[in-house]
DNA sequence: ATTAGCACTCGATTTATCTAAGTGCTAATT
DNA sequence: AATTAGCACTTAGATAAATCGAGTGCTAAT
C-alpha cells in the first residue's frame, strides 16, 4: 500500500488543490500549478493507477479528480505537512481565548474562536469526570438555597433549591453534612445518580429538598455535547452546500444530539482524532470529517471537535487544535 | 379604507389559503374552496380592485394572487378569528413548560417549546430591569470568589472572580459592603456601567477584583437576545427557502445580534405585538414577520418573538403566544 | 350586477443544441 | 521501458427554442 514518490506528490497535489478550489482536478492543472516535470499525459496515467487503487475518484468520465477517502486518509497519515499558524491566526486566537471565568468558559471561548477562524461549526463535549471536592449551601432566602459544588480541578457549578417550607439554620447545616460526606468524590457526571442514593437511603425529611437539588445538579453537569459554535454564514457558503438537501442535511446533524453524542463517543483517546467521511460509523456523517481534540487533565475534560464537509484544510486544523491544547495545557498547569 | 363584506371574505380567503398552499391563489380556488356564490370571473373583477387598492398582489400577470403587506395587516386587524388551541397542542405546551428553575429557565423553556410547536424560530430577550436586592461573596478557596447577586423579584445569577493574590478575610467583608452600598437599586442590566463608576472612585486596593467582578456579571446580566431557538429542520423545509440564496439570508439575520436587539427593541409596548414584512424598519426584515409577546411581571421581564416568512398562520401563532402569556402570569403570582 | 367566453400572458417544464474541460487510448518518440 | 503527442470521445452545464397550463382581463351577453 505505498506510493512512489511521484504518485505521492500527485496525490499530495490533488488534495491540496481541491481543498481549496473545490473544483475536480485536472492533469493540466497539476503539471502547471505544482511544477511536475511530466506532461499532462503521464499525469493522467498515474491518476488512472491512483484511482484504480482507491485514493482517487472522478464525479463522472470528463471530470478532473477528487480524493476519495481513502486519498484523505493517506494524505493525513503520510503527506501532510504541518503548517505553521501565522502571526494573524495566533494573534486571533489569543485575544479571543482570555481565559476568562472556569474551565467551562474557557472551552467555550476556545470552541467559539476556533469555529470563527476555520470557518466550521465546531462541537464542544463536557467530559465532567472530575470529582467533587466540597458543597457548599448559601442561604439566600428563608425558602431558598444557593447549592455550590466545588470539584477537585477548580470547576464551580451551582443551582438553586426553590423549597416549600421555611428551612431552619440547623438543617441546613445537618444538610450539608450529609451532601459532604455522600458526594465527595463523586464524578459530576455522576451526581444525580448518587443523589438518588442518597435519596433511598437517607430519612425522608431531606427527601424533598435533596430532590430539588438532584434535578437542578443534573441540569447543570450532566455530560455530553454542549455547545455547538455554529459559524453558520460562511459554512453555508461553501460549495457543498449549494444543493439546498445537503444544506438541511447538514444543519439536521448539527441539530440532532443524538447523531453527535455517539459519533464523539467514538473518536480515538489520542489527543488528535480524525475522522474521515465513511470512516464515519453514522452513516448520515458519511461525507463529512471531524477533527477532534480530547482535553486532558488529570482526567479527560472534554472534546472540542470541528465538523465539516470532508473537504477542509487538515493540516491548518490540525495546526490550530494543537495550539489550543497547548494554551490549555499552559493555563490548566497554572495554579488556580 | 373599509371593505364591503364580499372583498373582505375574498382576503380572508386568499390569506388563508395562501398561508397553507404557499401557492398564489386563483379566482377558481376560491369559489371551489371557499364557497364564495358567484362565478370566478365576479371573483376576478374584485380581486382586480382589491389589488388596485394594495390588499393583493400578483407575483406575474398571469398567476393568482398573493396578500401584500397591506393585506396581511387588514387579515389581522380586522378578518382573522382566534383559533383555539386544540388538546394536543395545549397538553404539549403543558408537559413541555415545566417550571422547573428560575425565571430564566421558564422563558428559556416557553420559547423553545413555542419553536418547536410553530415550526418557527424564537428568539427571547431578556430586559433585566429588575433592581439589586443585595450581593454575597462566598470564599472558594485563597484566591477564588464567588459574587452572588440577588434581585428584588428573585433572580439570582452569580459569577466567579479569580484573583492573582490571597484575599483576606477582612477585604472580603470590606468588599460585600462596598458592593453592596454602591449597587443595591441598580438594575442588573446596568451593573456593570454602575461597577465601573465605582471603579473609578473607590480606592485603588479593589479595582482588578471589581474588575474581575464587573467583567463576569456583564456576561450574566447583559439584557439583549438571549436564546434563539431555531429549530431549523422545520423551517428550511419552507418552499420560501428553496432558493439557497434566502436560506441564507434568513439565516444570517438569526445570527445577527445586532439586527435582531435593533428590530425587537421598536416592537410595541403591549403585551403583544406584530409587524408585518415591509412594516419593519430593517431592510433585510421586509420579507419576514414578527409576532411578539411582551413578558410583564412588576417591570417587562423579556420578550418572547417568533420569527417567520410573512407567510405564517397568524391566528395560531396570536393563540399560542396569548396561552403562553397566561402560563406566565399564573406562575408570576404564585409565591416563590 | 353578474357571468360566459375567449384571447392573451408568462412561468415552468421539456427538448434540442452547443461548448468546454478533461479523459483514455494508440502510436510515435526518447 | 518510460514518456508524450495526438485525437476521438464523454459529459456537465449553459443557452435557446418549443410546449403546456394556470389564470388573467376584457367584451359582450344575460
Amino acid at each position: 500500500m505505498s506510493l512512489d514518490e511521484r504518485k505521492k506528490k500527485i496525490l499530495s497535489s490533488v488534495v491540496e488543490d481541491y481543498i481549496e478550489s473545490a473544483e475536480p482536478v485536472g492533469s493540466k492543472t497539476i503539471v502547471d500549478k505544482y511544477n511536475l516535470e511530466y506532461s499532462p499525459a503521464t499525469i493522467r496515467n498515474e491518476m488512472k493507477l491512483l484511482e484504480d487503487d482507491g485514493y482517487l475518484e472522478q464525479p463522472h468520465i470528463s471530470a478532473g479528480r477528487i480524493p476519495s477517502t481513502k486519498g484523505y486518509r493517506y494524505y493525513v497519515d503520510n503527506l501532510m505537512k504541518e503548517k505553521k499558524l501565522s502571526m494573524l491566526d495566533i494573534n486571533y486566537i489569543d485575544n479571543s481565548i482570555t481565559g476568562y471565568g472556569d474551565t467551562e468558559n474557557l472551552l467555550e471561548q476556545a470552541s467559539d474562536t476556533v469555529s470563527k477562524l476555520l470557518g466550521r461549526p465546531t462541537i464542544l463535549t463536557l467530559k465532567n469526570e472530575d470529582i467533587i471536592e466540597s458543597i457548599k449551601l448559601l442561604r439566600i432566602t428563608d425558602k431558598i438555597l444557593l447549592v455550590i459544588v466545588m470539584s477537585k480541578n477548580g470547576t464551580i457549578k451551582d443551582c438553586v433549591a426553590k423549597l416549600t417550607d421555611i428551612i431552619p439554620e440547623d438543617t441546613v447545616n445537618e444538610l450539608t453534612k450529609v451532601l459532604n460526606i455522600n458526594l465527595k468524590g463523586t464524578p459530576l457526571e455522576r451526581v444525580y445518580y448518587a443523589l438518588n442514593m442518597v435519596i433511598s437511603k437517607e430519612l425522608t425529611t431531606f427527601s424533598e429538598i435533596l430532590g430539588q437539588i438532584s434535578e437542578g445538579l443534573r441540569r447543570e453537569l450532566n455530560s455530553g455535547v454542549k455547545k455547538i459554535s455554529n459559524n453558520v454564514e460562511s459554512i453555508l457558503e461553501l460549495p457543498e452546500f449549494s444543493d439546498v438537501e445537503k444544506a438541511k442535511n447538514f444543519v439536521n446533524i448539527l441539530s440532532t444530539k443524538d447523531i453527535l453524542d455517539s459519533t464523539l463517543a467514538k473518536v480515538s483517546n489520542n489527543e488528535l482524532g480524525i475522522i474521515i467521511g465513511s470512516e464515519n460509523k453514522e452513516i448520515l456523517l458519511s461525507e463529512y470529517s471531524i477533527i477532534s481534540l480530547n482535553i486532558l487533565d488529570d482526567k479527560n475534560i472534554g472534546n472540542l471537535s470541528v465538523i465539516s464537509p470532508k473537504r477542509i484544510d487538515y493540516s491548518k486544523t490540525v495546526s490550530t487544535l494543537k495550539y489550543i491544547n497547548s494554551k490549555f495545557k499552559n493555563l490548566f498547569s497554572k495554579p488556580n
